[in-house]
DNA sequence: TTATCAACAACAAACGTTTGCACAACCGTT
DNA sequence: AACGGTTGTGCAAACGTTTGTTGTTGATAA
């Protein structure tokens, strides 16, 4: 069946595409007679707006691209549903777009988002990747763009992210004070992503500052939930077990609290942890994990509200912007 | 800056546009050397297909629609990755939609995808949806249809699904195995789903042709985790406590697992659980579960692919599709 | 009465592509 | 010399909207 257009409705009633189109819109210069006869058949032959033609007309796609490494079990679904709750609001189109943790694929869907001319792009970056080159070409078409998690440091784009910084401090001291002069151990995930790195040196700094002893040997990287579980063990088979811990993501806490079963540890008597987390996985487990959340569900409410001012051409104050990361115990 | 079009580039080699376009898309009616030139001012130009305009022209869309009620953390991360790699991988771009679990906004997202003109939707229904009213309409439009994992019954529409009589009949098979003559008690999701009412028959019919004795009051419905922490709590503290149980579900089993670590449970010394699961939250738990796999992944692809068959006019063997279901120990 | 102004509606161009058709130039056959 | 067949290119229309401009009314004010 043929679609109905304008055109049909016009052709029926005898008067002009355009002003049948803005009747439709309620345009003052129709009379509310007209209006009303439009409206009602385009109802009655169920006309739909045909998009296509609507932006190419406008020059605009009313879509927005999200782009992220992997849809994992944790922190994808939350920062897919808050960007699709904000999008769907504001009437928006949200076209999901997955790297599969390669920069080809990342390059691929960027040129993707450009093709197809969407209005902004939300982006977590992948572990590789390390310019934001193919990114520039897109400023010039002025798509907007905000980086969300996994991001770079720079001081050209939009971010939003966690305060790493912070949340681990507010970690390490939590944790520290759970037991002076404890053996204290940290496990961190993949050693290339900068966001590890400023984990780590916080962690560092933290311990420093609080002439809290630790040792280099009781820092272990793991670059998923496996090689975590490993971690752990080698730690725990060490002759010097730790009695804190530190762990910097859901990812390590997934290998970890596997361990911890076969290991039939007690927690939090044996040793005492706390993770970075989105706070789903915590809440599961079978032992009580304090943990400083990192909410995918507020950073992707945030980055695509960002977005969306940007595109209705706001001035955002501050080029980073942080979430809250509270302390749930 | 403006867009490069294929105006642009015929104008600066003094060609016409149709020409630039056939040169573009490698037909044969374009000599190879004209076709050279073009590609490469394109290229050095930063030409850009606009695809509004194309979609218009040509008529189509390019693009799928995902229509799921509600993106949490089971399930539907894992059929979101299956669907993005196959619409990926035949050049399409994928729209998802979450409907909240409200068939008013079900509604909606289907009127978005008819609007967007979108070649086909991936659709599973939120709990309330009890007609299919709403997709005659895209039949019209030849908008193709594959309903996954939560549909109704009817004859009409393609669907993908989880045998749940036979996935169900393996769980409660092997369950009862461990223990004759054991209690058996069941927890099941929201009654309303037919997806319920499916696996609570095939339940039942089993346990019967079992010759398995069983309890009407043994069997609990629960909508959400913390409900079935309750119910589990409940038969718990009955007089006679289940020494066998059926999980129907993810939602289910995270709440039962709760329970379980409150009243520190033994399983499977006290009591022995098989699920329908995913498997991720199995592989996370202090204890051991077996379960039926019902995986998403494996829902979504299938899913995906059927759809791609039915745009490409393939013909559908069978309206109605299911997807293994093997028994993980 | 005429000039002025609103209210209403039509016209036509434009957005960037694709595609059926026409046409010119060239080739080799009769 | 006339014919038919390729090959390469241009022309123009079309997809469905929106929007600046123009034109026609009828009413109001001078």
């Amino acid at each position: 069946m043929k679609r109905v257009t304008i055109k049909d409705i016009a052709k029926y009633l005898n008067i002009n595409p355009s002003t049948v189109s803005r009747a439709l819109r309620n345009h003052s210069d129709v009379s509310s007679q007209l209006k009303e006869q439009v409206t009602q058949l385009a109802n009655k032959l169920g006309y739909k707006p045909n998009y296509a033609a609507i932006n190419l007309r406008k020059g605009k796609s009313n879509t927005i691209g999200l782009i992220i490494p992997e849809i994992s079990t944790y922190f994808a679904p939350s920062v897919i549903r808050a960007v699709e709750d904000i999008t769907h609001d504001m009437g928006y189109n949200l076209l999901i777009l997955q790297s599969n943790d390669s920069v080809e694929r990342e390059i691929q869907n960027v040129e993707i988002c450009a093709q197809l001319g969407v209005e902004g792009i939300l982006i977590s970056l992948t572990k590789e990747s390390t310019d934001l080159e193919h990114f520039s070409e897109l400023a010039h078409l002025d798509t907007k763009i905000v980086f969300f998690d996994k991001t770079l440091h720079e001081e050209y784009w939009n971010k939003v992210t966690i305060p790493d910084k912070k949340a681990t401090t507010d970690a390490v001291v939590y944790l520290t004070r759970m037991g002076k002069g404890k053996k204290i151990a940290g496990i961190f995930g993949d050693e290339r992503l900068s966001i590890t790195q400023d984990r780590l040196a916080a962690y560092k700094d933290t311990l420093a500052e609080l002439k809290f002893k630790y040792q280099e040997n009781k820092i272990q990287f793991a670059s998923n939930a496996l090689a975590a579980e490993q971690s752990f063990m080698r730690l725990w088979k060490s002759d010097s077990k730790p009695q804190l811990l530190f762990i910097m993501s859901d990812e390590i806490l997934e290998g970890v609290a596997k361990a911890i079963y076969k290991l039939k540890i007690n927690v939090p008597d044996e040793i005492k942890i706390v993770a970075l987390s989105d706070g789903y996985l915590p809440s599961i487990l079978s032992f009580k994990v304090p943990y400083i959340q990192t909410s995918g569900f507020s950073i992707g409410l945030k980055a695509a509200q960002t977005l969306f001012d940007l595109i209705k051409g706001k001035t955002i104050e501050h080029k980073k912007q942080y979430i809250d990361t509270p302390l749930v115990k």
